[in-house]
DNA sequence: TCAAAAGTGTTATCATTACACCCATGG
DNA sequence: CCATGGGTGTAATGATAACACTTTTGA
């Protein structure tokens, strides 16, 4: 027993919140399947004990490859739960990253840590550890917001992709059932950070256009319009 | 030396950004001044360390209160850094809270944990202990986006205001020297959010009307309006 | 009657919405 | 030649930006 201190200290924790879309441009979510005390043999967040000499995110991307083999992944900070009482045993704090993945390019392997590693639907999440399931609610939350306001989506489709998919991931992600085709091809072309990169091919109807996501433009007009965007004052959506 | 552990634990503290509006509409941080080690007599955040059976926004009321003599404040969590090598002391994981007051209606008193407290305008805030520096640009950071689509700027104004002291506002967080009159008190009053409460008095022009922010109202048209919202689809902003 | 700030009218321009229609491909 | 998505034209409506103007007060 060898760690000593004057006062008591918590526990330090990361968990990860790692949302994929797989070919049916369906959303899920990556859980793995405890194999120790508490919760043995309920489903959870990747995630474990943050180590002294390791950044926070870095504790996320270890916990991440180490319980599902998943790397290199659009990742940030989601949100600190520290509610004592949320642990039984004992307090700990969790430090919750989200993260986004195009599924098919990431091979999903269950790994020393954990039982079992697998994607959800989310209307299919079992009961879950913890509080995972409010912190899974806070993740979706703010995949939803977020996606209004910066090209986070991206993420999740792979590099070269239809404007008919991209319209099915934001019809996914925030849940309406059917945006106008001719207002969101327009909106979204506007915009100028999607390029053409080819064409479909064998395909039963006229094949469509394909795209990626322009980063180098996107910042490029972050710069530019953000003065102006400025000079519009109040907004606050509603 | 009471605790024992069998694993190494980081420290967990909190620290608070108080961002307040003095009578000249100059938006402030409130700071302290340490008198301990390390950083003894450099300014910091008010902050420390989280108790075992308290909630992290918990711990950052007490400290806010214990060290400043602030409470009763609009708070919400801002991010948590984690970084090892950023606390002198060891391994130190700080929850930031960021807050915001009506400067006129809080009075700051340096109290038992720190030498003194005080509101510092954004351009004269002196060299700060840890890595408070990073913290506080992250906060403002924060505020900016906010203020864009959330109405939290009213929790820097007395209930009572002007349209031009809200213009002023946005104009001082946005950093925009002059927004257009016309334009933006359409758009504020289109919104409906804002209550007609008195007109001032005493004053050598014509006396403004006076509002007050109707939280009420908008709660109700988040939920009429975010249907519609959503049918949007796209917008990141940009 | 003047300075100072409050507050309004109006127009040109641009973005958004809604709906109907045509196009290219493989089976 | 048809089913299946891909893709376009256009007009009515509403929001935004720009600028000049009028109003009310205390000193």
């Amino acid at each position: 027993m060898p760690y000593t201190y004057e006062y008591p200290r918590p526990s330090v924790t990361v968990d990860c919140i790692i949302f994929g879309l797989d070919d049916s441009q369906q959303l899920k979510v990556l859980l793995i399947q405890r194999n120790s005390d508490p919760f043995v043999d309920h489903w959870a967040l990747p995630g474990g004990f943050v180590e002294m000499d390791e950044s926070l995110e870095d504790a996320a991307r270890r916990e991440l490859k180490e319980e599902t083999g998943v790397e290199n992944v659009f990742m940030e900070q989601l949100y600190t739960f520290g509610m004592p009482g949320r642990d039984p045993r004992g307090r700990v704090i969790s430090v919750a990253y989200f993260a986004l993945v195009n599924l098919s390019e990431h091979t999903v392997k269950a790994d020393t840590d954990a039982g079992d590693a697998r994607w959800f639907a989310l209307e299919e999440v079992p009961q879950l550890a913890f509080d995972h399931a409010e912190i899974l609610d806070a993740a979706l939350a703010r995949l939803r917001a977020k996606v209004r306001y910066q090209p986070i989506g991206f993420e999740l489709l792979p590099a070269h992709f239809t404007l008919s998919q991209l319209q099915q991931l934001y019809e996914t992600i925030l849940g309406v059932p059917s945006l106008n085709k001719r207002n969101f091809r327009t909106r979204i072309l506007k915009m100028g950070v999607l390029q053409e990169v080819g064409r479909q091919q064998n395909v039963a109807h006229r094949p469509a256009m394909l795209y990626s996501f322009d980063k180098a433009k996107y910042e490029e007009l972050l710069q530019t319009k953000e003065p102006d965007l400025l000079k519009r004052g109040v907004d606050f959506e509603i």
